[in-house]
DNA sequence: CAACCCACCTGACTGC
DNA sequence: TGCAGTCAGGTGGGTT
């Protein structure tokens, strides 16, 4: 059954995603428990119990969200997001025996066989449900930016959308209205692979530099999907929590020391009361 | 608008 | 061991 890592990243999402979409798909819930009336936000407790009876038909994503889609009468859908620490991941039932509950678990939706669960210690995760129609046009999705990994994602585009733009780049890149799914480790990472400063002002970014960057971002998150699948394909067996991917990381966390490439140390400052790192050898 | 700051929480880690 | 202080992957809302 597939579990999920603790660094909730688009990356990590659509891992979830596929795992749970692989776990879940046709299963009808029977019944929900409910542990708290709210996480970041208050929970529609009344909506959420009204899943029970119906089929789960699919999954979907956008930016760090994912979309629980029912079937029934005005079909609606379960829109959650994990935070910084949230962990959604599924039980086997055994007999009628419920698993016991894990401290920071915050909600439950039993099917037949297993249980889908919600643990979050944080509580910055998010629990909503919407008619499906409508969930394209829920407040927390309206206004988000493109996806990096559709095709409509380019430097030609990231060019165009920066230009006149007088924040860092790493701003640029984690500001979800303009681009989603980058989150602050990924950004580091994809501007040390482009060979950009964090620092520099979006909208001064060559062209080229653009093209460069985006291929960057997207190779990133791609490189982070398949060692999430990897990691994955390991829980299968080990049904532990592996606590995190094991993706290489360039930059990140690497303050002072030498850079995996030019052997400079990496430095670590704060944008946006967050963390970057990079090299100053070899990003310009 | 754009850019930035802050809060929301708990847990892990560091240094005294 | 204890304790205070710091930091953490996200992001919406508020302020300048």
């Amino acid at each position: 059954m597939p579990s999920i890592p603790a660094m909730p990243e688009l990356p990590e999402v659509e891992t979830v995603r596929s795992g749970l979409l692989a776990a879940l798909a046709g299963r009808r819930v029977q019944r929900v428990e409910l542990y708290r009336p709210d996480l970041r936000w208050p929970i529609p407790t009344a909506r959420v119990r009204g899943l029970a009876g119906r089929r789960l038909t699919g999954i979907a994503r956008r930016s760090k969200y994912l979309i629980l889609e029912f079937g029934g009468p005005s079909p609606p859908c379960a829109l959650v997001h994990l935070g910084m620490s949230g962990r959604l991941f599924v039980t086997p039932l055994r007999g009628r025996a419920a698993p016991d509950r894990q401290q920071h678990e915050h909600w439950r939706l039993f099917f037949a066989d297993r249980v889908l669960r919600y643990v979050d210690p944080r509580r910055f995760g998010v629990l909503d449900v919407v008619p499906k129609d409508r969930v394209s046009a829920h407040r927390l999705l309206a206004g988000l930016g493109r996806e990096p990994l559709d095709d409509t994602f380019d430097g030609a585009w990231l060019f165009a959308a920066t230009r006149l733009r007088t924040a860092p780049i790493k701003s640029f890149l984690m500001d979800g209205r303009r681009l989603v799914g980058v989150g602050n480790i990924y950004a580091s990472e994809a501007l040390f692979r482009a060979g950009i400063r964090p620092t520099r002002a979006a909208g001064r970014l060559t062209r080229a530099e653009c093209d460069r960057l985006a291929t960057a971002i997207q190779d990133t998150l791609r490189d982070a999907l398949a060692a999430g699948g990897t990691t994955l394909r390991d829980y299968r067996r080990a049904d532990e929590d592996l606590g995190s991917f094991q993706l290489d990381l360039g930059v990140y966390g690497r303050a002072r020391e030498a850079c995996r490439r030019c052997g400079t140390p990496v430095k670590r400052i704060v944008q946006l009361g967050r963390a970057t790192f990079f090299c100053p050898g070899c990003q310009r």
